[in-house]
RNA sequence: CGGGGCGUGGCGCAGCCCGGUAGCGCACCUGCUUUGGGAGCAGGGGGUCGCCAGUUCAAAUCUGGCCGCCCCGACCA
């Protein structure tokens, strides 16, 4: 949480990135403090002064630590999930005895992350390489995964960051290889935060509230019995628990409470997101049938009691895959492909990907910032080589790259 | 820090221009009727109108000052 000052400044350019953002506890016991604490920002200065205990041989390689953590950035403007001062994340912390298997690691866990985002989350994402400008302080690289939300803009989802060994040099982390010669770490530090889930919910949900993938509800799936009179209600309430006996707790819930109408149940769990609903009514007993509902088409199904809770598992997963594909098309509908500046300029306040030809320099990418308040998100893995010219300035390019404005 | 907006029952707002008994929706309380998409009717409780000063017979309303919040720009995962 608190991280001695002379930690931060000890990797220049790291605390370059930093230094602004950063809240300092100057003061603590009633006194002014000898050196004043940094609220993390960040581990990374504290993972390394312990790395320089924990690392001296290369039996002591590879090290992996991962450890969730609130941490502290005084943006000068907040939002809700995306960029709040405070924030929950994951970050994980590798060293490794070469270049190789550093990048290795970095490469596969943007990898992980998208796998999660797209199986999990059921989040499209476009992975790749942020550029110069856009990586993190100190790395030697970063890769990141770009989400598109539902008003076209890009959100950078997840990072992970190839730190070759900026921070050994800086902190002194040294190991013995083999050959009995000492030499730098190469690590990766890489995480994700409250931010995903900012972009799960700003990718999925709509104007009735929430829409929570099967994967990651909490409570997937909810009955709401209706009935009318005291002889209704024993009967179809005792049906709907007769039906669920089996079922596992986690799975349902059915919203027996009597002093709330079903409308108002229906309304209650869909702007919770909960992704199956389920009717069960006198009308339905006499049938042997329920009423199902997907909460993200609001399509209704008629399915018989009779292997309820099957059904109900085939029509989550494929809500699962629906969702996906959705937000795919989605994304694949508002990714453009632009060759003129001036259409670019007019077309980028839309919203969307574009697809655009950049010739590598900072300066025509601070120059299309500053001209449209927008920013080349990544350099997609997936990118053909392609000659063409900077959408810029004209020069050659060898392959495009996706701008868009981000969060 | 620059530009714009807003502070009125618990929440969301109208009233302010043109000064004269503070109002609406939601929520809350009581009763009856209701229950397959956010219930209906009737009755009821609750407000120093952000704060301070000024003008006036009279200020939520006009004037001045202060405080707080939100949005847009410069920063950023």
């Amino acid at each position: 949480m608190f991280i001695p000052e002379s930690f931060l400044t000890k990797e220049a350019e790291h605390v370059e990135g930093f230094a602004p953002e950063c809240a300092v506890v100057t003061h603590a016991g009633g006194k002014e403090l000898e050196e004043r604490l940094v609220v993390r920002p960040t581990s990374e200065t504290i993972i390394w002064d312990k790395y320089r205990d924990w690392i001296s041989s290369y039996r002591d390689l590879p090290i992996l630590l991962n450890q969730w953590a609130n941490v502290c950035r005084w943006e000068m403007r907040t939002r809700l999930f995306l960029r709040t001062t405070e924030f929950l994340w994951q970050e994980g912390h590798t060293a490794h005895a070469t270049h190789e298997e550093a990048e290795e690691e970095a490469y596969r866990m943007i990898h992980v992350y998208r796998d999660f985002a797209e199986k999990y989350m059921a989040m499209p994402v476009i992975p790749g390489r942020k550029t110069e400008q856009e990586k993190f302080a100190g790395a030697l690289h970063t890769y990141c995964i770009e989400a598109m939300m539902q008003d076209g803009k890009a959100l950078q989802s997840g990072t992970s960051h190839h730190l070759g060994q900026n921070f050994a040099k800086a902190f002194d982390v040294k190991f013995q290889n083999q050959d009995k010669e000492l030499e730098y770490v190469h690590a990766t530090s890489w995480g994700v935060s409250t931010r995903l889930i900012g972009g799960m919910v700003m990718c999925h949900s709509d104007d009735n509230g929430l829409v929570i993938p099967p994967e990651l509800a909490p409570l997937p799936v909810v009955i709401v019995p209706i009935w009318r009179g005291e002889d209704e209600q024993e009967r179809v309430l005792g049906r709907a628990r007769e039906l669920t006996r089996d079922w596992d707790p986690l799975f349902y819930k059915i919203d027996d409470r009597e002093q709330y109408k079903p409308g108002f149940k229906f309304n209650h769990w869909e702007v919770r997101g909960v992704p199956i609903r389920v009717e069960i009514g006198p009308r339905d007993c006499d049938n042997n049938q329920v009423i199902a509902v997907r909460r993200d088409t609001g399509e209704k199904a008629t399915l018989s009691m009779d292997g309820l809770e099957e059904q109900i598992r085939n029509l989550l997963s494929s809500m699962q895959q629906g969702m996906l594909e959705a937000a795919q098309k989605r994304m694949h509908d508002r990714t453009y492909t632009v060759d003129d500046y001036a259409d670019y300029q007019r077309r980028i306040e839309e919203g969307g990907f574009f697809r655009i030809h950049w010739c590598g320099s900072g300066d025509c990418e601070r120059k299309m910032q500053e001209d449209t308040r927008s920013t080349i998100r990544c350099i997609p893995f997936n990118a053909e080589p392609e000659s063409g010219q900077c959408l810029i300035c004209g020069n050659p390019s060898e392959r495009r790259v996706i701008a868009a404005q981000g969060y």
